[in-house]
DNA sequence: AGTATCGGCGAA
DNA sequence: TCGCCGATACTA
């Protein structure tokens, strides 16, 4: 037997055939981890198939299998494939991320000191170097250390190049080398247990011969006494604080045949401390409601299929994801719901958890290593019904998939925008395909292209899928919000008239009386701006100089508390300087506005009003969002100031005024997605505002009144703003008309990076050329919208076309990053 | 990723 | 001419 495996090594894309032994034939099925030698390494693989013959004269043979259980299932087998193939990323990159960290290990060199050779060299190094010898540092490590793995030592001499100098001992005799494999971090864990073994007025008719001093005898029988009450076996450390025995005591009772000491598998559960609530909400549904589930139903019976469920905020589509993942789980099917963050979700999480107690698992970075092992476990165990989670929360291997939920389908959390660059949303509705599930998209906004996919493919039902495309995607309209509340009137403000009047201050006059009223009426308002920092950049007054972050070039933004410049790019940070450093002004200021400005000009203005500040700022520690939500949930605070998270879906219902700083804020990016991520995010901030009966306003402060985006956003008009930004697009011929891809190159030297992107494009040009593809065109090469970032130029070639995945597959691009289908262009 | 191999220009 | 760097191929 053969087995075609991924190697755990992200950079490859290959399938490598391998021997199976005859020991771990009866073992083996696909989706197990194994491990393998690979060239002179031993790596972890994943078995893709097993096969009765392979084309390979003398494979090599697989030497151990790490988990008895697959750690794949078939259909996620099928979707790493299917999305290595649609990305250009390395199937063992995409395999990889459904391992879960701890389990997976990639191969690794250990390093170790020669004895008796370690002061051969020592006196040499220094000349070249200037600063502490590397050689020199890395002989201590080892030696205080012992043995090291390259992944250890990296992270002892961070960013420096050691590797050089360590071949370079190897060589001299003085390190030795040897190819390791560390085994997996993540284990089972396990408790040690007591149970009775024996019949109740077995263990009551030995109750008087336990012990021979009085004391031991007392703390026998308690032990006794207590196993015979329960029935199952009990966590020892229990026993201990129940009965004040201990280990011997149980040991003996043991040799004696009364009870059985083992151990049981725990799995660590993050919810174990959340209370477990009972309280059923038991809904009724509006009949826009009831139509919409009664499709995604009917789907469950006929043909599973895709569903956009297009509905304002506040429409009720919990509800509804809640109802297809009962029926799911009625049919012994388990469900996955995609949030865009967790964190910023507690009101669905929560619904889930009440509606479906014991049976949810949640997957987010919050977790520890084994407690998110142990979620995946459960998951691949069938022990949980429903996953609920950010973008990766899709690869959970539950084993029979019925449903897929991905709620704000439209955020762009859901785009992984590193390497390996995935899309979780269209991942998701291929994988909801191979499993033969059904997949729901939630969303007020959704995207240009997810409503142009819903618009123009509608599957009749029953009908079948082309095998290779994207099945189509039904609409299901929830037009009005549950309540039956209006959506809340927007004012748009236009600054310039306010400048023009002399105000020159961040709120307009209507702005601030608004802010007055509510605040005198105890009601509560959210100010929402675009951006952080107290001040978008530092500048001169006398000579124009704007303060930069040597390594990005980025302006530098304005912190109050720790008083600092920072550059959020890469970190760095220095001190605000008293004064121009290219003309020694004093005139050296802020220009702009940021979160902590906003709040501290409302401090202000109302002092008697109690401000929240909600960024990325105030979130860093654990359980921050939870607390600051239910803060201002609990009335605890009149106005919130925050950032982007504002428009991810919070339901706060006491909330009367909406203001928008700046609408305009990233209006002008060179971005084709620019005006529609803005109408998105306005769209979502503004239907925040006026959830309860008290009803609400919001006002919409602009310096560019007349823009479409800003204007379709104050009429609440999504479809209005569709039809225009569609006929933008066909115009300049951006998706949904073509496809993109985007190719980045970073260097230290820029001319170096320039050439390099002038090469690749000419290359791309003759091939263009070369298969006629006249429809395909490069835009660019230019340096990116962040054309230095920490250091390291960046140059970019947008190809746009019908298919522009397939104009890169076949050939190298070492080196390149590749996004096919990404979601901004800067 | 790690390693072996090929091919190009500098000190002897 | 030997030698060491970088680009390139390959791992089953």
């Amino acid at each position: 037997m053969f087995a075609r495996l991924a190697v755990n090594i992200p950079a490859i894309s290959g399938i490598y055939d391998y021997a199976v032994p005859v020991e771990l034939a009866s073992h083996i099925k696909a989706g197990c981890l194994v491990v393998a030698p690979f060239g002179n390494q031993t790596v972890q693989g994943i078995i893709l198939e097993l096969t009765d013959s392979s084309p390979i004269q003398n494979p090599k043979s697989i030497i151990d299998l790490l988990d008895p259980a697959p750690v794949l299932t078939p259909p996620q087998i099928a979707l790493a494939i299917r999305l290595a193939d649609a990305t250009l990323n390395p199937l063992a990159s995409i395999v990889n991320l459904m391992i879960p960290t701890g389990l997976s290990q990639q191969a690794d060199v250990q390093y170790s000191v020669i004895s008796g050779q370690s002061s051969v060299i020592s006196d040499q190094s220094s000349v070249v170097s200037g600063q502490l010898p590397i050689q020199k540092r890395l002989l201590v490590l080892l030696n205080e250390r012992g043995a090291l793995r390259g992944r250890q030592i990296d992270s002892h001499f961070a960013k420096i190049d050691w590797r050089k100098t360590a071949n370079m001992l190897v060589k001299k005799g003085a390190l030795s080398t040897k190819n390791v494999l560390p085994a997996p971090r993540v284990r089972p864990k396990f408790v040690r247990v007591a149970q009775l073994s024996v019949k109740p007025e077995a263990a009551e008719a030995e109750m008087d011969s336990l012990g021979s001093t009085k004391q031991t005898l007392a703390r026998r029988q308690a032990a006794l006494r207590f196993l015979i009450q329960q029935p199952d076996a009990i966590n020892l450390s229990w026993i201990y604080a129940e009965t004040g025995c201990n280990i011997s005591d149980l040991q003996e009772l043991e040799e004696r045949g009364l009870i059985r000491l083992f151990e049981n598998e725990i799995f660590r559960d993050p919810l174990g401390k959340i209370e477990k609530q009972t309280t059923s909400d038991d809904l009724t549904l509006t009949p826009e409601q009831t139509a919409a589930l009664q499709s995604i139903l009917s789907s469950f019976i006929f043909q599973p299929s895709s569903f956009l469920l297009y509905g304002v905020t506040g429409s009720g589509k919990t509800e509804i994801y809640l109802r297809a993942a009962e029926e799911v789980i009625q049919k012994g099917k388990q469900a996955i719901v995609l949030v865009p963050e967790i964190a910023l979700t507690p009101q669905l999480v929560r619904r889930f958890l009440v509606r479906f107690p014991g049976q949810v698992g949640l997957v987010h970075s919050k977790l520890s290593e084994g407690e998110r092992y142990d979620t995946w476990r459960r998951a691949r165990d069938g022990k949980l019904n429903v996953i609920i989670g950010a973008r990766s929360a899709l690869f959970s291997p539950l084993p029979n998939i019925g449903l897929i939920v991905v709620d704000e389908c439209h955020d762009s959390s859901y785009y992984q925008a590193e390497p390996p660059y995935y899309n979780a949303m269209t991942a998701a509705q291929d994988y909801a395909r191979l499993c033969g599930a059904v997949c729901v998209m939630g969303s007020a906004t959704p995207t240009i292209e997810q409503r142009f996919q819903a618009t123009h493919s509608p599957i009749p039902l029953g009908a079948s899928f082309g095998d290779d495309k994207r099945p189509g995607v039904r609409v299901l309209h929830l037009p009005n919000r549950v309540t039956d509340s209006a959506l809340p009137p927007v004012q748009v403000v236009d600054m310039r008239e306010e400048l023009k009047n002399g105000n020159r201050g961040i709120f307009s006059r209507s702005l601030s009386e608004s802010l007055a009223e509510t605040i005198s009426r105890g009601e509560q308002a959210i100010i929402f701006l675009n951006r952080r920092g107290t001040a978008t950049y530092i500048f001169c007054r006398d000579c124009g100089h704007v303060l930069k972050c040597p390594n990005c070039e980025t302006p530098l933004t304005m912190h109050v508390e720790p008083s600092t410049l920072l550059c959020h790019h890469c970190g760095y940070s220095r001190q605000k300087p008293k004064t121009c450093p290219n003309c020694q002004s004093i005139q050296i200021r802020e220009y702009g506005l940021g979160s902590e400005k906003v709040e501290a000009d409302i401090k202000a203005m109302f002092p008697q009003a109690r401000t929240l500040r909600w960024d990325w700022d105030t979130t860093r520690q654990k359980d921050a969002h939870e607390i600051i939500l239910t803060h201002f949930a609990n009335h605890q605070a009149d106005v919130l100031v925050g950032t982007q998270m504002l428009a991810k879906g919070l339901d706060l219902p006491m909330v009367t005024l909406v203001g928008i700083v700046l609408a305009d804020v990233g209006l002008n990016l060179p971005d084709p997605f620019a005006s529609e991520k803005v109408f998105q995010t306005l769209t979502q901030v503004a239907g925040r505002a006026g959830r309860s009966s008290l009803g609400g306003k919001v006002i919409l402060q602009t310096f560019m009144p007349d823009h479409y985006a800003i204007q379709f956003a104050a009429q609440h008009d999504v479809d209005g703003f569709y039809k225009r930004e569609l006929e933008y697009r066909k115009q300049l011929g951006y998706p949904p008309y073509a496809k993109l891809a985007r190719l980045e190159y970073r260097h230290a030297d820029n001319a170096r990076a320039e050439e390099e992107a002038r090469r690749t494009a000419d290359r791309l040009k003759i091939k263009i050329e070369a298969e006629k593809r006249h429809q395909t065109e490069l835009i660019g090469p230019v340096p990116c919208f962040f054309a230095k970032v920490d250091g390291i130029y960046r140059w970019q070639i947008v190809v746009r076309g019908p298919d522009p995945a397939s104009l890169l597959r076949d050939i190298k691009l070492n080196d390149w990053r590749i996004e096919i289908e990404p979601i901004s262009l800067l």
